[in-house]
DNA sequence: TGATAATATGAGCGATAGCTCGTGTTCTAA
DNA sequence: TTAGAACACGAGCTATCGCTCATATTATCA
């Protein structure tokens, strides 16, 4: 059968040196896209920056994008850490308070590593094996359909697919568009605003 | 002083041939952007395509980059053309009415090149030139922001700017969504439930 | 202790990218 | 008609990229 290229590591470290090895890559590579953008990623000189060879690099991983996905995933799984936490509280609480959590966890989510966040979003190309990057919204979806259906007493009479769709994409989109070209709203002093903004734009709609 | 990387033209087509070339080169470049994708389009291949040589395309584009700009700025003229239209006309209407045909006009300029929209906000890297791209975002504010002042009467108690950049961004947003990830949404039987939902959004948000 | 597996190294290959420049062609206008 | 400007051409330079592979070093365990 045809086998496509490879995204996965290539091998899984065994040693304990060797797990310091692939640490160091996705650290570099973390550090030299925040630093220098994502077309000054190359191979050589993530290898560099992480003090080890090239050719190490490619025991590890296959190419250049697996190590960009590495990084992603290590990304995802802390914001999707702090949603999970949330959306569990809020399964238990009353609809006006269960959004605000949300919500909240939504922004603190986009301010773990906002540099981060912003080169992953405006650098990295959406091409290959990062074309399903998106799928770890697909988690998010579910769980906010789940917190919708448990909530069904609280919210008016509602496509849940199509009300999923909408809620996540808004309040996604607020963060994100804060976190990228707003930071004044996300002063300690403004951030509570957005929030409060954010809730009442779902709230009002899901009533 | 330092002379930064030039992103315009090169030089102003004074005849009619030069003109037709420029033209070629523009509309090549789309077409590679959207049927190969952003790092297929290499200058060589945009020549190419463009039945020009090599050598004329860097008469009138110093760079790629600038070219890219030339397809982008084409795209974002033709999508504020409808918002703009828009605007003008829901000037004159009751919020209710107004807001459902901005929401429809923002739909409708997403669909005017779904691919182009699509490959240019995946895979066009908001880097160098391209960073300030979302400058016609600000036109984009500043109508709806003037909107917003024209219906003082008809919405709650608001901070224009903050209401604003939640409108702005969150239609913005469900489009963008719909024509990148859901197409179902957009058939000619559901688009008008997008924008009965949106519309609900964001007249429950500002009322 | 020695054999073998795991890990690390980096010079350098092949490919391709962006771009220049010397030259040829077509237009304009006096 | 003709000189000079505008335009078109494309071979090929330089730089850099992703990546391999032959070799050296370190860890493991029988």
């Amino acid at each position: 059968m045809a086998t496509r290229p490879l995204t996965k590591p290539r091998k899984q470290a065994a040693q304990e040196r060797s797990r310091v090895t692939v640490d160091a890559l996705i650290e570099a590579t973390a550090r030299i896209l925040i630093r220098d953008g994502f077309d000054k990623a190359s191979t050589n000189r993530i290898a560099g920056e992480a003090g080890v060879s090239i050719g190490s690099l490619y025991q590890y991983y296959p190419n250049k994008e697996a190590l960009v996905v590495a990084v992603i995933e290590r990304h995802n799984r802390d914001l999707m850490a702090v949603a999970r936490a949330a959306l569990t509280k809020a399964a238990a609480e009353p609809l006006e308070v269960g959004v605000r959590r949300l919500v909240a966890a939504a922004i603190a989510a986009h301010r773990l590593d906002p540099n981060l966040h912003r080169v992953l979003a405006e650098q990295v190309p959406r091409t290959g094996a990062l074309e399903g990057v998106e799928a770890f919204n697909q988690e998010n979806y579910r769980l906010f359909h789940a917190y919708l259906e448990g909530h069904r007493e609280e919210v008016r009479d509602l496509d849940l697919d199509l009300a999923t769709f909408v809620c996540v994409n808004t309040i996604e989109a607020l963060t994100h568009a804060a976190v990228l070209h707003r930071p004044d709203i996300l002063s300690d002093q403004a951030v509570g605003t957005l929030g409060d903004e954010a809730s009442r734009l779902v709230l009002g709609y899901l009533r």
